[in-house]
DNA sequence: TTCCAGGTCGTTT
DNA sequence: AAACGACATGGA
């Protein structure tokens, strides 16, 4: 296995986020599956250590854990936030997965009204139906698929009314639209994103914040909802819109950051109530 | 059995 | 603009 020296990152509380879903811990090892690569992880103090069934190298890593931002610098700022704060001393060393667009945008149309352990099933599922096979380390994974199949095949991965979502989406986009999004504002992108079925102004955030790199993007779900609430409005129903203005006012260009550490911590935060 | 889960869509105030 | 119910599936 390859080692990288890494600072203020924690792969566990990164992987174990819920941002991507195709990740399989065994044997003291995290089985992340991204694209046409399985990769190895594993991490020991601030030594990371990886392999993959193809050819990577540090860069690859770095940028897909986002290893080059400046961390201190950002928990540093949210951390004037006395609720951020806390959340940050919880799951320090979380970071933002740089994920594919089109695998990303396909696995968050499956976290509509679902779970995360659904959504991975549902992944899981889609990967296993659409993709290649991929021998490594003794175990079978499957690549992401280039295209999915038609309605049939989509409701057979038990994916319910997201199945319909799905088919309409996948025929009008793919990863080289999603792309060229990149180079368009925030608002400019998220309102092209919408377009699109399944996907509203949750789930566009997401893809925009997992992987388009809009770190100024803040995904209201319903555990996100209850937590601001909360910690800010004093329990009071607040609509997602306002929400989101609330956290752009306050996080601003953190916003991303400062909902990642929401949700990461959100058990704790609900259990207090 | 009932409730809930990283929401969105279409319809109605 | 905001509120509301339907929507498929599966785990607890």
């Amino acid at each position: 296995m390859k080692a990288l020296n890494v600072r203020n990152f924690s792969l566990k509380h990164t992987l174990e986020s819920g941002q991507a879903f195709r990740i399989h811990p065994k044997d003291g090892y995290y089985y992340f599956t991204v694209g046409n690569k399985v990769l190895k992880l594993k991490q020991d103090g601030n030594e990371l250590y990886y392999d993959c069934n193809k050819g990577i190298n540090d860069v690859f890593i770095r940028n897909l854990f986002s290893l080059d931002e400046d961390y201190c610098s950002i928990t540093g700022t949210l951390g004037s936030d006395p609720f951020i704060a806390d959340a940050i001393k919880n799951t320090y060393g979380i970071r933002i997965i740089n994920q594919d667009p089109w695998e990303c945008l396909v696995s968050y149309i499956c976290s509509s009204n679902s779970s995360v352990m659904g959504v991975k099933r549902s992944v899981d599922r889609i990967s296993k139906m659409f993709g290649k096979r991929i021998l490594f380390d003794g175990m079978e994974f499957h690549s992401f698929p280039e295209r999915l199949g038609n309605m049939g095949e989509l409701k057979s991965c038990g994916l319910g009314f997201r199945a319909r979502h799905l088919s309409e989406t996948a025929s009008q986009v793919n990863r080289e639209k999603l792309i060229l999004l990149k180079q368009q504002p925030y608002a400019e992108a998220k309102s092209q994103l919408i377009k699109l079925k399944g996907v509203g102004p949750k789930i566009s955030d997401c893809i925009l914040l997992y992987s388009l790199g809009f770190r100024q993007a803040f995904p209201v779900d319903r555990w996100i909802k209850r937590i601001v609430q909360h910690a800010y409005f004093r329990g009071k129903s607040i609509p997602d819109s306002k929400i989101r203005e609330f956290a752009s006012s306050r996080f601003g260009d953190h916003a991303g950051y400062a909902q990642l550490f929401l949700y990461a911590a959100r058990k704790k935060f609900i259990t207090l109530q």
